[in-house]
DNA sequence: GAACTCGGACATTCAACTGA
DNA sequence: CAGTTGAATGTCCGAGTTCT
């Protein structure tokens, strides 16, 4: 049974989601993503209706190298050294990164099995149809799918702030709705205040920006010209309320005391009791070649 | 109940292979 | 030679066990 109180599984349900968990953003089943810090408090939900056909699984995210002791401890790590959990059992001196091993060479293989399809995995139809009715081409799809999820659906205005940014579509014609290239904001898990937070990016949670597609809808909103002046024209007027909302920048929630206190809880035992505690007992010793613990080997 | 262990699912990497 | 395949290798989830 995970326990939810142990530091060791963090505070999020890392990458093995229920399958159907709603609260994960649709993603293309080309390349889904969990970014399971994502608090749902935080998500813009798809309109009622909307919600995509199958909440896909999401994928769990893994570091490129763990460090030793997380390695050890077969613990989540993560890319600032020293990481989070060493900071955590106080050992941070200790995180280095683990060694990888070489791949062998000249192993042959045998032949391939046949494609079946030309194309099989690239052409997967992928139905992605936000509120317009508009669908997304797959093309399109898979272009953002290596990027973060979009935990909100887009609607047929272009964003605050669109014309500011990126040249309006110059090819649509009257009443006519058109994919358009824009770039969106994604704010990672731990940039929502990393006071108890295990996963994400390495130190220095900054909001990215990701390509996107959304459906541009021509006038009756029209394109103001530029301003001579170079500033920033005004924006278009806010969809309307059945509308998800726009992605707005994350306000770090503030630690309540009760976070404080659980975090402190991890913290207040003798670092090194704790080390002798985990680390010198690990089975790093056993790990095998052949991922997981020699079922390979 | 918390801390720890560890089996195994899942992700990533990259050389071998394939087909244009 | 770029794209695909799939085995090797790595990460880490989470159930079970041990400890306090």
């Amino acid at each position: 049974m995970a326990d939810p109180s142990n530091p060791e599984n963090g505070d999020e349900n890392n990458g093995t989601q229920s399958p159907t968990d709603p609260t994960q953003p649709a993603m293309t089943p080309v390349h889904s993503i969990s970014y399971s810090g994502m608090p749902t408090m935080h998500m813009y939900p798809f309109p009622p209706g909307l919600m995509p056909p199958q909440a896909p699984r999401t994928k769990r995210r893994q570091v490129k190298n763990a460090c030793t002791n997380c390695q050890k401890a077969c613990k989540k790590c993560d890319d600032a050294r020293p990481c989070l959990r060493c900071v955590k059992y106080g050992i941070a001196e200790e995180c280095v990164d683990s060694q990888r091993k070489e791949r062998q060479k000249g192993i042959k293989r045998g032949p391939y099995k046949k494609r079946d399809g030309k194309s099989a995995n690239v052409d997967q139809q992928i139905d992605v149809t936000v509120q317009s009715g508009i669908p997304i081409q797959p093309a399109t799809v898979a272009a953002t799918s290596a990027t973060p999820p979009m935990p909100y659906s887009v609607a047929p205005y272009p964003p605050p702030g669109y014309f500011g940014q990126y040249p309006p579509p110059t090819n649509g014609k009257m009443g006519e709705t058109q994919l358009v290239p824009i770039m969106l904001p994604y704010y990672p898990p731990m940039y929502q205040g990393a006071h108890n937070g295990q996963e994400g990016e390495a130190n220095g949670y900054q909001p990215a920006f990701y390509p996107a597609y959304v459906p541009y809808q021509y006038p009756p909103y029209v394109v103001p010209a530029p301003r001579p002046d170079g500033q920033q024209v005004p924006t278009m007027p806010p969809p309307p309320p059945h509308y998800a909302p726009y992605p707005q920048p994350y306000v770090p929630k503030q630690p309540t005391s009760r976070d404080i206190a659980s975090d402190m809880n991890g913290q207040m035992m003798d670092p090194n009791a704790r080390r002798d505690m985990r680390m010198d007992n690990g089975r790093m010793g056993d790990v095998m070649p052949g991922g997981g613990h020699g079922k390979n080997a």
